[in-house]
DNA sequence: TCGAATAGCAGACCGGGTATGTTTTTGAAC
DNA sequence: GTTCAAAAACATACCCGGTCTGCTATTCGA
């Protein structure tokens, strides 16, 4: 009773734990039924905890359904982008890099299971939207001292538009019945055209 | 009793007042107090309704406050542009139009009492967000036929925010303080600033 | 082993929104 | 004018998401 249980702390561990039970029950419940039709006493009975408890965990019945859907951190990728890049090549950089590269099966259909989830209610569709809203926001104030407030608002404003429609097409795809395969090589096409829209303006649109 | 009452029929009238009365009532306490400390109770107590009354005029708490900001119909005006004008152009000529044009004082502080409690709600915001999200979408329908899906739904996503964030701007201006002469000013180069950006790309941007 | 945190609990409560069945008002035909 | 059906308005009870309160039971550190 000394050493065993230090890893990470018992209690740590335990709550960890009841919040993976939590929202995996939830996801369940959501996926079968739908987001509307469970409602959140059922959740926390089938989760066997109070309900009190699940909102200590979750602040709200929505981001039961939207934990771990925080998208990238675009700030971040242009803050931190090497000095001789611009701002558009690095998002591009990492939108090439998710395109090419390979989600675990497993993964993978979890993640559907939810997007189809989130697609399917017409409250989460708008919950999402406004979590892209922040993101835009701490896009523009990293593009402020570089462009001016305004022409920074609205840069920020068209990129963040611009990767939310290449993740709903991307998404349209996979829940269509496209293979993993063809989506990620339909979304580096997707990726290339948006960055050159973004890039060149939309009267330059080339050959697409 | 025979044709007095007939220019719009007495219960038509009757309706229109009622819900405008609700409204009226709605928007005021919202300005006194801000959205989330004003329960629907008391709206229909101060507005003489019961509260399914209130609720058959307008669905939702929220909808209360968002009455009548629908924006513009991007759609349409695209759809209904002549035949040799771009789509940009369009907008671009609809945008200068209000620049350009002078509200009512009246009508101005109203709107702006609105947008206020819009701005102090984040879940006003958020749906307000919403209503855009529509937008993007009919206009990304209406441009789908000249340039195919994907690149529709990317340029529609890019015009939508970039009316949005105009939008913002334009509001923040006005709350900030900014006399409506000044704010229309500011507008008007913003919409061309905004414009330029979409048509020549984020890399041409020019002497902003 | 003991005491302080703290996770968890049950249950009351609040506010937004819906459903039900009833009363009142209106419009029109007689 | 009287009458009658449509529909506006009503009171009320109800559901659900979310909070608050006060309590019990674990876990942790000393």
């Amino acid at each position: 009773m000394v050493i065993v249980a230090c890893v990470a702390g018992l209690r740590e561990r335990k709550k960890e734990q009841t919040r993976q039970r939590i929202a995996a029950v939830a996801l369940r419940l959501f996926a079968e039924r739908g987001f509307d039709a469970v409602t959140v006493n059922e959740i926390a009975e089938a989760a066997e905890v109070a309900k009190a408890t699940l909102f200590a965990y979750f602040p709200t019945k929505e981001s039961l359904a939207l934990d771990g859907v925080g998208g990238d951190d675009l700030a971040g990728i242009v803050a931190r982008r090497p000095a001789d890049q611009t701002f558009l090549d690095a998002l591009r950089a990492h939108c090439r890099a998710f395109a090419a590269g390979q989600m675990p099966d497993a993964d993978l259909d979890a993640l559907l299971a939810r997007v189809r989830v989130i697609q399917d209610s017409p409250a989460l569709l708008n919950a999402a939207n406004g979590l892209l809203y922040q993101q835009r926001q701490s896009l523009a104030q990293v593009l402020t001292d570089e462009y001016g407030p305004t022409a920074a608002a609205l840069m920020a404003a068209q990129v963040a538009a611009s990767l939310l429609t290449l993740q709903e097409t991307y998404f349209q795809r996979l829940l269509g019945g496209s293979s993993a395969q063809d989506a990620g090589r339909a979304l580096a096409r997707d990726v290339e055209l948006a960055f050159d829209l973004l890039e060149n303006g939309l009267t330059h649109a080339e050959g697409h």
